[in-house]
DNA sequence: GAAACTGCTCGGTGT
DNA sequence: GAGCAGTTTC
């Protein structure tokens, strides 16, 4: 390991062996950023830092994983085991165990999911007697988790002008109220949710400061991974640790912040500058990853913004071939064109299966590739969805496992109170959940002194729940003798599932079956790996880990060499030969919600810039002029983000435009009607334009095609269009609302849209 | 108490 | 189209 320098360049040198004081790596897409972090780390090791007073933050724990991994490899297990590094979450959920008693919750706390935190945010709604139709949990939820993400606590969110103008101009001024029962039930449950977790962190540095000078003491040198995504409330967290000793090293690349919406500031990264004027500035511009067309083409993208850290990456690869655009009929269309390529790449060029991914920007695309995919036999496998953490049993049998561990936890214990069916109907869960809030206390309290209160319950119902409590606390005294795979077994079957599960064979139960032994296998996984590190392997761990899990960590042998379907999001840090990049269209990518800003578009446009430098070999660009939304087809316009890449790096792919002689035609009256409707038809799969002229009352075999044209005819807005190069044509009058930019170079198709839609030329 | 049915709504990314 | 909530039916 002596010569490890020689294997990087001199700026990524140089990001190394700078460990004192403050750093800041700006590590443009595919330069090496995770090498120099590991390097970085070994580095430190080998100067003889002890390793449990290393801190790494990255914010996925397989990032973590890996980047141990192959520190590993470097200074050897044992020292790499006692590093501590994993993701925010995970890293200060493991502090406030510890701590857990000076904020006054158990150590043995729950992590609430998101579904957990809706539901009890909709039972708030529910008892303080609001509209679930004004106050939608899902809403409500991101706005308690915005106030959070900046240290707003239910007090100070009262007094904060801004968002409670914010909260009443959406008409939901009792956000607040709804924020400060959450936070109160919660704490009374024992249970915190993701945003929980650093924001307790931060108030526990806050009103103990002999603790946070504990670890600020221990921490001598701090790594943050993907800075750039970094919230308030963790920007304040590791500004307080590096207080101490100084040695803070931050990495990122502001061109991939894309993770506004939960809270990120990309300012965080761009005025690091401030908080360590002292700072040291590394720029990893040699990108490693990609042809030199594809990183040029993502320059190209990336320069339209403003606000950024200049910076020129670079490639020495191969120039490699242009961006091809494909331009598709329908989304079901879009989903042949990209599988088909694979199919030639894949024989073309030798290509494994895995050496594909197929990006798109919301989790609902996934359907039609998904769909194209099992038609043509192809092995793919898919990320984010509903994840195995989410299934039905999965959730059951954790509930119980939840109510074992905590038995306060009220949404586990709702989940399981009747399931299996034990005779405990709503009618009584509604009794004693009014019990419980008229006394404050939670359910489980009424349920364990249910006799010595009162008379609730006849006596038939209070035997079913006290033979519940029982079984409950059956399984909490064997919470300390057991292992957790010998009580989750045992709770399986006393408290009934396995037999409810196991009663019938159709297909769906029989997959319910076999769901609950991957758990099992899972928490066998877990006390295996947990022995080897010599942690602890509880049931209390195991349901830590799982809470805190990913799709992305889950992955298992037989996901080997399959092609990948994800979000742009979950792609970030990844790379793959060949990336489809799909439903590049306005209003889908840019997403329409982003459209009123320009910080959003420039988030959007950043996104687009991470799906582009994922790939490899060959970056494929496609969008459809069709596509199916909320059951209607509606038509789509190429993005923005098409015509922004600079024309020497793409290439349109081989299909012209061709349209029919005789088009049909809308009365301006029923174009503006389509236009403002949002353009949907109700066209059934197989339609054309002809069909939904027909639907419309126009001319019998009036067909054409063409993205402009067709959106001219349906009353979705062409502003301008580019005839062959430089000359554009921009819509006069009554279509002032388009957008979508479209290259023609049939001189027969500009006449007729001249004539049709009253042109004029610009330049 | 479970299955079948109806109507309604739905904006997206994820630790 | 899909998922959810509330309702009806067996």
């Amino acid at each position: 390991m002596q010569n490890y320098l020689e294997q990087l360049n001199p700026a990524q040198q140089q990001a190394v062996i700078t460990t004192e004081g403050a750093s800041l790596v700006i590590a443009g897409a595919g330069s090496g950023k995770t090498r120099v972090l590991t390097f970085r780390i070994a580095h430190l090791l080998m100067q003889g830092v002890p390793p449990h007073r290393i801190l790494a933050l990255t914010f996925t724990n397989k990032a973590a994983r890996e980047m141990k991994l192959r520190i590993a490899t470097m200074v050897g297990n044992d020292i790499a085991q006692k590093l501590w590094m994993g993701t925010f979450h995970s890293v200060f959920a493991r502090i406030l165990r510890s701590e857990a008693d000076k904020l006054g919750y158990p150590s043995s706390f729950t992590i609430y999911d998101t579904a957990d935190s809706k539901s009890l945010i909709k039972s708030i709604i529910k008892q303080m007697k609001l509209s679930d139709k004004e106050y939608k949990p899902g809403q409500v939820l991101g706005r308690i988790s915005s106030a959070k993400n900046d240290l707003v606590t239910p007090a100070a969110y009262a007094r904060d002008q801004h968002r409670m103008m914010e909260d009443q101009a959406s008409r939901k001024g009792m956000v607040y109220e709804i924020y400060t029962r959450y936070m109160r039930q919660c704490y009374k449950f024992g249970a915190m949710d993701f945003d929980d977790l650093l924001l307790n962190t931060n108030i526990l540095f806050r009103d103990h400061p002999e603790i946070l000078q504990k670890y600020q003491n221990w921490i001598q040198y701090i790594l943050v991974d993907e800075y750039q995504d970094t919230n308030y409330s963790q920007y304040i967290i590791i500004k307080k640790l590096a207080q101490k000793h100084g040695n803070i090293c931050v990495v990122g690349d502001d061109a991939q912040s894309i993770y506004s919406f939960r809270g990120a500031k990309i300012e965080n990264i761009l005025n690091f500058r401030n908080d360590y004027p002292d700072y040291q500035l590394f720029k990893l511009e040699q990108n490693y990853r990609s042809t030199q067309n594809i990183v040029n083409a993502a320059n190209s993208i990336i320069a339209k913004n403003q606000k950024q850290i200049k910076k020129a990456v670079f490639s020495e690869k191969d120039q490699g071939s242009r961006i091809k655009i494909h331009n598709a009929y329908s989304d079901i269309e879009e989903g042949y064109i990209v599988i088909n390529d694979i199919k030639d790449k894949k024989l073309k060029h030798n290509y494994d299966y895995q050496d594909f991914a197929i990006l798109y920007r919301t989790n609902a695309q996934s359907r039609i590739f998904e769909e194209a995919l099992r038609k043509s036999n192809m092995p793919y496998k898919i990320y984010g969805g509903l994840s195995f953490y989410q299934r039905k049993e999965i959730k059951d049998l954790l509930a119980y496992c939840r109510v074992t561990v905590n038995p306060a936890d009220q949404e586990a214990l709702k989940r399981i109170i009747n399931y299996p069916t034990r005779g405990i109907g709503k009618t009584t869960l509604d009794k004693i959940e009014a019990a419980a809030v008229a006394s404050g206390k939670a359910m489980w309290e009424i349920l364990i002194s249910l006799e010595d209160t009162s008379r609730l319950f006849n006596a038939g119902t209070q035997r079913k729940l006290n033979s519940f409590v029982g079984l409950i606390n059956g399984f909490a005294a064997s919470l300390k003798q057991q292992s957790a795979y010998d009580l989750v077994m045992e709770i399986a079957t006393q408290s009934g599932m396995m037999k409810d599960l196991y009663h019938d064979r159709t297909p769906e139960a029989i997959a319910r079956q076999e769901n609950i032994q991957e758990l099992m296998n899972g928490i066998q996984e877990f006390s295996n790996n947990r022995m080897e590190e010599g942690g602890e392997t509880g049931l209390i761990h195991f349901l830590e880990e799982v809470s805190l899990l990913t799709d992305q960590d889950n992955e298992s042998d037989d996901d080997i060499n399959k092609v990948t379907l994800m979000t742009i999001h979950s792609s970030k840090g990844l790379e793959f030969k060949n990336v489809y990049i799909v439903g590049v269209e306005e209003g889908l990518f840019p997403s329409s919600m982003t459209l009123e800003s320009e910080q959003g578009i420039e988030e959007e446009r950043r996104l687009f810039y991470v799906a582009v430098t994922r790939a490899e070999d060959y970056a494929t660009i496609s969008f459809a002029r069709t596509r199916y939304k909320y059951g209607e087809s509606a038509f789509c316009r190429p993005s923005r983000f098409i015509g922004e890449i600079h024309s020497d790096f793409v290439e349109f792919s081989g299909d012209k435009i061709k349209i029919a002689d005789k088009p049909g035609k809308f009365t301006p009256k029923q174009a503006e009607r389509r236009s403002f409707s949002n353009t949907s038809t109700t066209a059934k799969p197989g339609y054309n334009f002809k069909k939904v002229e027909n639907r419309q009352g126009g001319k019998k075999g009036a067909s054409f095609s063409g993205s402009a044209v067709g959106n001219l005819k349906a009353g979705l807005l062409v502003e301008h269009i580019r005839f062959g190069k430089g000359r554009i044509i921009s819509l006069d009058g009554e279509m002032p609302n388009a957008k979508a930019t479209v290259d023609f170079e049939n001189a027969g198709l500009k006449q007729l849209l001249l004539k049709f839609a009253k042109l004029k030329i610009l330049g």
